[in-house]
DNA sequence: GCCAACGTTGGC
DNA sequence: GCCAACGTTGGC
């Protein structure tokens, strides 16, 4: 099993969102970049848990924790002219998009701030989330990176 | 293939 | 609202 780290807007899906959604299961659909769209496809795996990170907030954290409960299949909102993500160089014989599904896990006990993260110094310095200008909506999470913001959750300070 | 222009992301 | 950091586009 493998760890990674989902960005959302909350203002456009967020943890609440995903609680209130049916079976807390929903399809993470309308990203649009080549590297995240190589984890989605390639790389996120049935029963992978992710950190769900909530960008674009006064206060931009990991709120919660879900799992794959798909694996990458074609993102069809691409072939969708109504559809705000709709690429006309996607089609369902060639797929350019992918998605997955994932279900809510649970609320992390209190969000882990980006500040909060950033502080952690080197413990954290190759979290992809913390690279200079990183932008990536998907991303890939160490095992180690994974303990230690579980570790923040609870309180302790390694 | 280079690179300037442009659009988007996302923290602050 | 500002701006740095990217990714994409398109002329050449």
């Amino acid at each position: 099993m493998r760890y990674w780290l989902l960005k959302s807007e909350p203002t456009a899906f967020g943890i609440a969102d995903l609680l209130a959604a049916p079976g807390q299961t929903t399809s993470w659909e309308g990203v649009r970049n080549y590297q995240a769209r190589n984890f989605l496809r390639d790389g996120l795996r049935l029963g992978d848990q992710a950190f769900f990170y909530h960008s674009g907030t006064a206060n931009p954290a990991i709120v919660g924790i879900v799992e794959v409960v798909r694996d990458g299949y074609p993102d069809e909102s691409a072939f969708d002219p109504d559809s705000p993500y709709y690429d006309p160089g996607s089609s369902p014989e060639r797929p350019r998009w992918y998605r997955v599904d994932v279900r809510a896990i649970r609320c992390l006990a209190r969000p882990i701030t980006l500040s909060e993260l950033k502080a952690r110094g080197e413990a954290l310095a190759d979290f992809a989330l913390l690279r200079r200008g990183n932008r990536l909506s998907v991303m890939p999470v160490t095992d180690a990176q994974w303990k230690l913001v579980l570790d923040l959750e609870r309180g302790r300070e390694g």
